[in-house]
DNA sequence: GACAGCGCCTTACAACGTAAGGCAACCATA
DNA sequence: TATGGTTGCCTTACGTTGTAAGGCGCTGTC
């Protein structure tokens, strides 16, 4: 039972980095809700009250998780707009706001984590900046880059609005049970199972997973570009 | 000591709207955190456990606040749309959205609650339905109102995207610190607080308090009905 | 008048975040 | 080399949360 029996790697020390990346490493696992501060000192092999010492508490823990993925949205926004150098604004923005909806669904906890701190983490303004400098750049007025980042809203962060979540996303595949929700469904809501129907992209699919892709991401995106430059074209 | 001693409303006795009715008030009154089962029992002058004969635990409590809010949504966006009966669809939509803004002003915990919860409520759902339906009166195909469903989001119901929050919002007032922090600030985000300086509505409020109005409301909406009329124009 | 059950309460427990303090190992200094 | 402070982790304990289990009084019915 000798402390530090083993040879090599006896334990390494512990730090704020570490700690940051095995939270995250936690939560693209199992979800926010598995982030507890027992469980993220057990994953390091450690006690709880050890984060304290790295961590000015679970608030500060989760800012870091916050300030972690904007950062990571920052780097491959940068990356995007690199390679993107010297196009037109919307394409610059548009590779901006694609790599950070790569960043975001690779964190898919990332929006509501984010939608939930109780102040806008500083990272995020600086990710605004930036775009404001594309849309001046590209000739944009101050009171039309400021309407462009309210219409934007979360897509400037990549945020995917999805608006149909299985409605019982568990392993639920009580067939039946489906069935005849889906019946009932299709009487309460006509419209939206019509357009369901209409839309099925794979037709064995009756779960309405269909929904969320790039397509319907890059399309919003469009629309508001194409408003955009109208808006200044007749002059803002 | 004898119970029931008052002479009339000897404590009128509980109901799941009696209790939902006090969760509302207790959550406009001081925020989502503030309502817990004991809390809340408290404020029905019961005890905590009393609250479980009447709804299915905390998670059906705020399934009971989201529906709540989601049938005032749904009340008022009927009576917008029914007062724009005869107008076309975009105005339709707009007053739809307005009115559901307005509900969302009035619960400004709502957004979280609805994005927090695990599965789409059932009256979101109905909500889509009709707009759907206005999307298809309005001559729209099936592809469009879906794609426009996903570019509306959040705004169509009613949430309105801060881009900017009060850093300290709690009645942090240290003047000097704050124009350090504003200093700082124009250095690091020069495009941002030129903007700032650019849009601030009221000269003398610095605290960026400045966005989120109606007006942006509406340019947004203006923005993305605008883009879908086009979409429509050539076919979607 | 016995009895069923509704409505509320009491008690208790596990899990959470974290304050307070302890203890071993290190490191600089005298 | 002896010593005292600092660092890094642990132990214990507390208050708060949601809620399972069961008790107790009132009310209505046969």
């Amino acid at each position: 039972m000798g402390s530090r029996m083993g040879a090599k790697n006896p334990r390494e020390p512990l730090s704020r980095e570490r700690a940051l990346a095995a939270a995250i490493a936690l939560v693209d696992a199992e979800g926010l809700p598995a982030l507890t501060m027992r469980r993220l000192a057990a994953e390091l092999g450690v006690e709880a009250m050890s984060l304290y010492y790295h961590l000015p508490g679970k608030e500060g823990l989760l800012d870091g998780l916050v300030d972690t993925v904007i950062g990571e949205i920052e780097a491959a926004a940068r990356r995007a707009e690199a390679t993107a150098a010297g196009e037109d604004w919307r394409t610059r923005l548009g590779q901006r706001f694609l790599a950070a909806r790569t960043v975001m669904l690779r964190h898919p906890w990332a929006p509501a984590l984010l939608s939930s701190r109780p102040t806008i983490p500083a990272g995020v303004y600086a990710y605004y900046d930036a775009i404001i400098a594309t849309l001046r750049d590209g000739g944009f007025s101050y009171r039309i880059a400021h309407r462009a980042l309210h219409a934007f809203g979360s897509l400037a962060l990549g945020f995917a609005q999805e608006v149909f979540r299985p409605a019982s996303a568990g392993g639920q595949t009580d067939v039946e049970a489906a069935e005849a929700e889906l019946a009932a469904m299709a009487e309460a809501l006509p419209h939206l199972t019509a357009m369901a129907a209409a839309e099925a992209h794979d037709a064995a699919d009756p779960t309405l997973g269909w929904c969320d892709s790039q397509i319907e991401f890059e399309f919003t995106l469009d629309l508001l570009f194409d408003g955009l430059e109208r808006a200044r074209a007749t002059g803002g």
